[in-house]
DNA sequence: TTGATAGGCAAGTCGCTACTTGCCTATGGT
DNA sequence: ACCATAGGCAAGTAGCGACTTGCCTATCAA
């Protein structure tokens, strides 16, 4: 539900997550884990990133594929296309000039 | 920043808020409270309310106008237009935490 | 089979945050 | 002047959430 999507965007760690999966779609757990140490300078530990993506997975912004050892991860917008326009009323659409 | 926007939409209550202000724009503290209990039900006490404004407003969500002992809250949807698209277009994302 | 890789589970620690409690200031009606 | 209304400030408490620690399972390559 839509409360999950909010938690789950909470996390500074979690949105880069969906930042690196928005750039480069299907990484496994260890990949995340690499690019976010490397290109984000983000310290987490792969528990941490493990938790992360099962919070985002609860949340139905990132779905899983097992594949032999391997678990892919695959980001989804759906949720987000949804929660917004909750306060974005029919009134005063600013956002195009 | 954007950040702020995120922490502030993690809480149901403040999410609350922003129904409310949506519905009826220029609220005071005492009215939105009033609303929340009545409406929602929600037993929310007023100090726990006013902190809540503070942190929609820190985050540019709410903004407020002082009128002699009156202080009517207003809702700002700039924020919110801003996030989301972070993750729904295939360009670069922006570097935020 | 052995070892290395990829990931999972569970309990525990620690910090942040939502909420309370109590007291304070200011404005306005009568 | 009085007092009720509208709101603010600050310290303290409780619980949730992020992260760690330690050990476990499963798959593949040699």
């Amino acid at each position: 539900m839509a409360e999950d999507v909010f938690k789950a965007l909470a996390d500074p760690t979690r949105r880069k997550i969906l930042d690196e999966l928005t750039e480069r779609n299907g990484q496994t757990l260890f990949e995340i884990c690499a690019r976010l140490t490397t290109k984000h300078g983000l310290g987490s530990s792969r528990q941490a990133v493990s938790q992360h993506l099962a919070v985002l997975e609860s949340a139905g912004l990132v779905v899983s594929r097992r594949q032999g050892r391997y678990k892919f991860h695959d980001l989804r917008t759906e949720p987000l296309e949804r929660i917004v326009t909750r306060w974005l009323k029919p009134d005063a659409p600013e956002s195009t000039p």
